[in-house]
DNA sequence: CAACTTCTGGACCTTTATGTCCATAATAGC
DNA sequence: GCTATTATGGACATAAAGGTCCAGAAGTTG
């Protein structure tokens, strides 16, 4: 559906919202489970993307570049990994397998489906909504590994 | 969205839908500019999956199963690449990274709405509704590469 | 300035997806 | 049985995604 990079740089963010000032890479590496290394570079990423601000030094770190109600879903997921959409056959020039547009307008339909409700979710409601109050009182650390929260079943 | 993997296995299954009898892995390969190797690759999981029936030998190649009206998008998909759900929080064993429900609720929701659409579009379905009467009928032979379709822009 | 913290960016490694090649097995026609 | 045809399956090659590591730049505190 979404690659794991799209994954972890979703995860980053709802920490970021979720997280009053700034976080630092390490930090946000430990609570949503992703390589640090390769966090590092999704968090590059994203800086590039303008959807956060990164500073460094002691007190440093990520922090939303926008407000939480401002950004999306869809404004992650095309930061990192941008949704490439079907502009025409994919049966080189001339389409001689034109037979196979039905089919492609299918696949088109669908993505385009996804991302209209990918761009309809903002990180706000993301950490608004929650459906199982005890998830989101559950402390923002490492240490919140030992707290089982039965209703996370999707 | 999908993977070129099964994006090529629909080429070759469309293809199939719209062709008399059986086709080699040779001429799927030709008509819908999927490299030859990979393709047989390809047909043999389609075989696995019962989606295709291969014959060797003079006048052998492979057939549709079942009929086309009985093919969805979806089984050609899950046969070659299948769609993974999220069962619960990626974020290991206690959840603590419960916070990020909402977010896999959302994705979840999204992947279940395109398997909802595509189970519900058939190979017969696909082969039927030409939006431009001139793609159908365009011969399927790779000849057909120099013949211009130019309603075909999804 | 010194020490410490934190991000940056490049090099490199591993795994997975994609793609190639070929010997072999099954089938049909003669 | 012989030959031509066609799928099968394994070995291998290449490309892309995912992941690690570390030197260095930029910032903070004292």
């Amino acid at each position: 559906m979404i690659s794991q990079t799209a994954e972890y740089a979703l995860r980053a963010m709802v920490f970021l919202a979720m997280k009053d000032g700034a976080a630092t890479g390490q930090e946000i590496a430990a609570v949503t489970l992703v390589p640090g290394g390769y966090l590092s570079k999704i968090m590059q990423q994203l800086a590039k993307a303008k959807l956060v601000h990164s500073q460094r030094g002691i007190g440093g770190g990520f922090t939303l570049a926008r407000q939480a109600k401002e950004i999306s879903i869809l404004d992650i997921v095309n930061a990192v990994d941008p949704i490439k959409h079907i502009r025409s056959c994919p049966l080189d020039i001339k389409s001689h397998g034109v037979n196979l547009c039905p089919l492609h307008a299918r696949l088109s339909t669908a993505s385009r489906q996804v991302e209209e409700a990918f761009a309809k979710s903002t990180l706000a409601e993301l950490i608004t909504e929650s459906r199982s109050p005890d998830c989101l009182s559950v402390p923002l650390t490492p240490r919140a590994l030992d707290t089982a929260c039965g209703d996370c079943s999707l």
